[in-house]
DNA sequence: AAAGGAGACAACCGCTCTTCG
DNA sequence: ACGAAGAGCGGTTGTCTCCTT
């Protein structure tokens, strides 16, 4: 083999700030383009599709580097997700300071808090079945219902691209997609108002995050007052099965109904099980399409046992 | 204090799309 | 119209840090 001088020697792994520095002044002289030019030039040994993604990843102005997701971003990026899929480019125009790098990650790191979750309530099931019965009825065979919004030969990959590459094969789990769900008007609003970094007023799109949880079904809507209340706290620390709680952190578990308050101030201390109750999300929550729930196997429900009461935890 | 697990992040790889001669 | 090169995108992997046991 003959050995390349060190010129022709690709550099890979973390750039230093030497690097950075070179990088920054192309940008500077020629703009962010040319990328391949600044490896032919032999100002980095570098290739130009890694000096691009160090450039639009690290060094871009105006990004929010090492600042975690706020939950804002945290529910615009679901949302968005559910209405894209993983066209991570694109939902990160919708957050500024994000790259799709960021979203990317983002997303694993909660695909992943995800099936663990389900796997932990799985196996919290089977070894409670005798003693409280299960959590959730068999979650290896929980699918999400189909949605009939993606186009004819776009569902299949849609589908694909919506679930979860950190689930095991052999668990049937989906993320559902929010076809129609995130209305023109709401993608209008986010993108006249993402300049300002305004939020899209759930109040308004009450269905929205009902769908957005729908891997989760008998979830609640989350809230957009996330605060638990002393009672809740009280409650939280009481609560033996504390799973979910581990797993996901407060913001999953004001989503799961736990210490949440309704958008009207109106405190959630029902059981969350209750709230799958479909005449009730008729009646309550009107915008909600029927045919969410019409694709449920009909006797989905049957083995949830409704929570205890809090007096009795 | 040490080990292991989980989360966050950075970077690479392979593929697709776009542009240009 | 076609092919090559550049750019962009999504998936994946590796590494580091923090937390828990």
């Amino acid at each position: 083999m003959e050995r390349k001088n060190d010129q022709d020697v690709i550099r890979k792994g973390p750039w230093k700030a030497e690097e950075d520095e070179v990088l920054i002044n192309h940008v500077k002289k020629n703009g962010p383009r040319d990328w391949s030019s600044i490896q032919s030039k032999g100002l980095l040994q570098r290739t130009g599709k890694s000096c691009r993604l160090r450039w639009v990843n690290k060094l871009r102005p105006n990004l929010k580097n090492g600042s975690k997701f706020s939950r804002e971003e945290e529910r615009l990026v679901i949302e968005l997700q559910a209405q894209f899929g993983n066209k991570w480019a694109r939902i990160a125009t919708y957050l500024p300071g994000r790259t799709d790098n960021d979203v990317k990650n983002f997303w694993s790191s909660r695909q992943k808090r995800l099936a663990r979750l389900l796997q932990t309530s799985a196996t919290a099931s089977k070894s409670q079945k005798n003693k409280r019965g299960p959590i959730c009825h068999d979650l290896s065979t929980l699918e999400a219902p189909k949605f009939s919004s993606f186009s004819e030969g776009e569902s299949s990959s849609k589908a694909q691209s919506c679930s979860s590459s950190y689930i095991d094969n052999s668990e049937i789990i989906k993320m559902v997609p929010l076809p129609d769900l995130v209305k023109p008007q709401l993608l209008s609003n986010c993108e006249t108002n993402l300049a300002q970094q305004e939020f899209i007023p759930t109040e308004r799109y009450p269905w929205i995050d009902t769908y957005t949880h729908s891997l989760f079904p008998q979830v609640l809507q989350p809230l957009p007052d996330l605060s638990f209340s002393t009672g809740s706290q009280e409650l939280l620390a009481t609560i033996d099965d504390t799973n979910l709680i581990d797993v996901f952190g407060p913001l999953y578990a004001s989503e799961l109904g736990i210490g949440a308050q309704f958008p009207n101030g109106q405190a959630f201390s029902e059981p969350v099980g209750s709230c799958i109750n479909e005449e009730r999300v008729k009646t309550e929550n009107p915008t909600t399409p029927e045919s969410f729930f019409d694709d449920f196997p009909a006797d989905m429900f049957d083995h949830i046992e409704p929570p205890r009461s809090p007096s009795n935890f």
